[in-house]
DNA sequence: CATAAATTTATCGCAATACAATAAAAATAT
DNA sequence: ATATTTTTATTGTATTGCGATAAATTTATG
């Protein structure tokens, strides 16, 4: 399964969701959803916001971890 | 902008486009346009059947790149 | 505690988009 | 040359993001 994990950056960052929200654009619904991991697909666009306001690679919120 | 790069790890898997199709169970055409990155979202479970037939991470396909 | 603030969850609607199916074009290999 | 592989294009359908909104829940704070 693919994992979003946004919780590990936001506290590197020491930025609220309230701040990711305003930076990125979006709803602070979505911006739950996306950071709770209750999306099923993600737009490229999107991803690079929150990359650009993380100042992150995809690699830092994305983990592929496999079932056993 | 968000760069999708597959190409790096089929050449170190060795392995074919049309084998990466098989693997992933995508239609050939639909593998080419993500390959390509001329897809403007991706579903988590296309990105994990990738990550899974290639034995990566999503950090080693997808790559966010300031434009300066 | 009580209450405010922040975050999560839920619902509805619409637009955007993935993806299949298919065919044709282009590139690459043999 | 010819076969094989890969890319590009097109159309239709199903999925899903995301906004807007409101309610519920959790967390912070005086």
């Amino acid at each position: 399964m693919i994992i979003i994990n946004v919780d590990v950056m936001l506290a590197k960052r020491k930025m609220s969701v309230t701040e990711l929200t305003e930076r990125v654009g979006l709803t602070m619904a979505n911006v739950s959803l996306l950071k709770n991991g209750k999306v099923k697909a993600i737009k490229l666009s999107t991803l690079e916001k929150i990359c650009k306001a993380l100042d992150c690679q995809p690699g830092d919120i994305l983990e592929y971890r496999r079932d056993d």
